[in-house]
RNA sequence: UGGGGCGUCGUCAAGCGGUAAGACACAGGAUUUUGGUUCCUGCAUUCGGAGGUUCGAAUCCUCCCGCCCCAG
């Protein structure tokens, strides 16, 4: 098989599109993968064109069960425990790498590619691959990414990691490709709507929410909410609260079935508990404590953090901030970063309030 | 049914004769491969009601309605 073989994975979107058309251009031979989740607004016809725009063939996997247990499933019950999920963290790790993995293998294709803003690097003396911040800042993707293993990284290409958003979408019109990339903002793509708090609702009717009292911190009712899942941390719009000031969504009290609210002085954290780490350089694991910057959410700048191991295999870790970091959520990611390079990362257990 | 106070956007609230601030909430949009945040825009031709005075009233007068407080 030739050596220098690519399966990438296609949406049909600009970014995928022009990351094949790169590969082809570099000289790989390329087939696209199109993964077909199974859900309403997964359009295959766009992956279609643009594999026949560029001229390579297409297949496509119909991964709809092992979406929904593994994606939807997860994302409706970390709503229903008061907690935040970042599906496309999972998602990356459990649905997209993997079966472009094992297409790849199926196929006999060595490389996989998609259209992340991400980089790899190569350390040739310790034999090891590192996941890297994409040149473009503002569409760096690494967050999403942090699960990924030696194994994935050590056949994966992101063509896109070097450019920016704005070449690429050069690239796209020079090439015809379509300079309008319909839907450039895709949230969360099994949701069309964009309404999670209504997709929750029709789609896990065994969950009995129920609404419940909006509460502070001094335990005063300012509110009612129409049920756990239907509010964030962090959150502040839909909260129905007329005030002096804004009110913020401080903590879920999923026992009780309440939400705690509070000021925006009162939204700071000093530090978290992060469970499921997954580190990506394996001599990470079992080290000792270390300073890094902290990704809370997608298209935060980071905090500089000591990272304390909590167990012995590194799985678990305290995390502390330099300086106090506004509405952490736990079942977000937090992602730990050296630079432009991801250390790992795991999820927000426990947040530490500030004081 | 004696005295006093108050009724301005969903909520809080400026205005005190010169032609309705602001905040919160809400709605829409921008941003975004998670949620949230943030940003932009919109949001009372009308001031409890009805009359009157005035060139002109939410602002002054009268009556009515509704609240609140103190007395009964």
């Amino acid at each position: 098989m030739d050596r220098k073989s690519v399966l990438v994975g296609v949406s049909g979107g600009v970014d995928s599109t022009v990351a094949a058309c790169q590969l082809k251009t570099e000289g790989y031979h390329v087939e696209g993968l199109y993964i077909d989740n199974g859900f309403p607004g997964c359009a295959s016809s766009d992956a279609a064109d643009a594999c026949n725009k560029i001229n390579i063939p297409l297949h496509t996997v119909y991964v709809a069960h092992a979406f929904r247990k593994g994606i939807v499933d997860y994302f409706v019950a970390e709503y229903a425990a008061g907690r935040t999920p970042n599906p496309c963290a999972i998602c990356n790790k459990v649905i997209k790498f993997k079966y472009l993995i094992e297409e790849a293998d199926r196929r006999g294709l060595p490389y996989i590619a998609t259209g992340h803003y991400c980089r790899i690097e190569h350390d040739d003396l310790r034999g090891i691959f590192s996941l890297l911040c994409g040149i473009d800042a503002k569409k760096d993707q690494s967050y999403f990414l942090f699960c990924l293993g030696q194994e994935e990284l050590s056949r994966l290409i992101f063509p896109n990691g070097g450019t920016t958003k704005e070449a690429v979408r050069a690239t796209s019109i020079a090439e015809g490709f379509g300079s309008a990339s319909p839907r450039e903002s895709q949230e969360i793509c099994f949701i069309p709507d964009n309404d999670y708090r209504r997709f929750i609702e029709s789609f896990a009717t065994d969950i009995p929410f129920r609404q419940g009292d909006i509460v502070t911190l001094q335990g005063d009712i300012v509110g009612r909410h129409r049920g756990i899942h239907t509010v964030t941390i962090g959150q502040r719009r839909g909260l129905n609260i007329a005030s002096e000031r804004p009110y913020y969504v401080l903590s879920i009290d999923k026992d009780h079935n309440r939400v705690i609210v509070g000021r925006d002085e009162e939204q700071w954290c000093s530090g978290l508990s992060v469970s499921g780490v997954s580190w990506i350089d394996p001599g990470f694991s079992k080290n000792t404590p270390q300073r890094a910057f902290t990704r809370i959410r997608y298209r935060h700048r980071g905090v500089l953090s000591s990272i304390t191991p909590l167990t012995e295999d590194g799985r678990r870790v305290a995390v502390t901030f330099d300086s106090p970091q506004k509405a952490a959520a736990p079942g977000q990611a937090a992602v730990f970063y050296d630079g432009d390079r991801v250390l790992g990362g795991g999820w927000i257990e426990e947040v530490i309030p500030n004081d």
